[in-house]
DNA sequence: CCAAAAGTGTTATCGCTACACCCATGA
DNA sequence: TCATGGGTGTAGCGATAACACTTTTGG
């Protein structure tokens, strides 16, 4: 078939900032960069889109390669374009932030390729733009998780409310009053309380909750605000 | 310099959706695109991204190419990579929507490209997948206009309150109780009302207002809750 | 004087925030 | 028994939504 005249190509990647939490702290996903140049740095979890590859697809490819996941929450949040962002050859890069379950990824370790999980704030620094994108990428967490409740796609299964509230502490750097928090969360009937209880963390122990994934679908949509004041917010 | 090893090169290009408000509905402008494939037919505003030029001063260029108008709101809301979008040659184009103030655009109206300004529900059927891309602009203008101040950007320095709660109504097909929109729109502080009336759409005439740009910038990260019940807002 | 659009207040409800103490348990 | 983290209630405030009539004036 004929071409467009006069156009020059160029390669499309997609990037993965991958949130993950320990029921302490916001951490992410990073690797060992295995190909020139910058090899052995570390860097966001990526690769080229493939040709007759669509960008979503790339990106689940890009994710269960690294992770062993599938089905993992996505968002695609900003492309970056700038002509020299990858010295060897112009590159544009499709950045996605994936919310995963820590745990569900530890089953999974690839040693094939050399990743680890780093704090948030303790990450190396990292190729090309990729320190930009990270934090752009938890600015979008954070305005978009004011609103929706995404977090839960980092929690396991069964979950306590105190290591969600945390969790939202984490994310938004703050303190939360608990009582306020459990309420707007028990209005919310996004959870349902299961009898069993975590005593990994007091003597008391903290119950369980699950999502009600019914209740999960419909409200996904909705504005809720679990974080107080969020005015704030840079999006 | 060394490039990668087989990877298969795209085309990058930048698609507008272009929003206007004559006053009395949402609009967008169009143009009858000039080349092959599907020479002849409506489209949106595009070109390729050029080689050593990033993806924003590409969407730039292309809006003052084709409307004269430059420093515009513009936002990017998504990629579309699917590689059968163009027939002709693999192209992944980075979608922006646009809010322009439309008189300042029919100042400088250029009869090199054939443009024309369409109700948003009056649109022709457009090439590729653009139909789509207007769908999916009109969702995130609502979700964004739900909380920020953008709307604003479609109306000139001098509007009355009246065409601003049309405006409202318009983006979100509903109808708005005038009181309570104006108690928020006066509580925001964003308004300076000028001594001026416009008598063009009544005999009382409804006074001019006008931005109050400092507040503006300064609240633009707000959250401004417009619109009642925003909860059914997709995005 | 009348039609047509602009402009104006009140009330009830709801959701949010601030705030401090008791409970359960393992060690 | 005590230290630790889990869990609970209330009151005041501010924002929201529902609601209808009066004002202005050109024709």
């Amino acid at each position: 078939m004929n071409k467009y005249p006069n156009q020059t190509p160029l390669l499309l990647a997609v990037d993965c900032i991958i949130f993950g939490y320990d029921g302490i702290e916001l951490q992410i996903l990073l690797v060992k960069r295995a190909m020139e140049p910058a090899k052995g740095q570390w860097s966001l979890m990526g690769g080229f889109v493939g040709p007759d590859e669509n960008i979503y697809h790339a990106v689940e490819r890009v994710l269960e390669t690294y992770t062993g996941l599938k089905d993992v929450y996505l968002d695609q949040f900003k492309i970056y374009g700038d002509p020299k962002r990858d010295p060897i050859e112009r590159t544009a890069s499709v950045a996605y932030f994936a919310l995963i379950d820590i745990n569900k990824y530890k089953a999974q370790i690839n040693d094939v390729y050399e990743a680890k999980w780093f704090p948030i704030n303790e990450a190396p620094e990292l190729i090309f733009d990729h320190d930009l994108m990270v934090e752009e990428a938890k600015a979008r967490l954070r305005y978009k998780a004011a609103f929706h409740p995404i977090l839960f796609e980092l929690l396991p299964k069964k979950f306590t409310t105190p290591q969600l509230q945390n969790l939202y502490e984490q994310v938004y750097n703050t303190k939360i009053d608990n009582r306020n928090f459990l309420r707007k969360l028990a209005s919310s009937g996004l959870l349902i309380k299961l009898t069993e209880k975590d005593k990994s963390s007091s003597k008391r122990g903290a119950f369980y909750y699950k999502l009600d994934n019914t209740k999960y679908k419909t409200k996904f949509q909705s504005f809720i605000n679990f974080i107080p004041n969020p005015e704030q917010l840079v999006f």
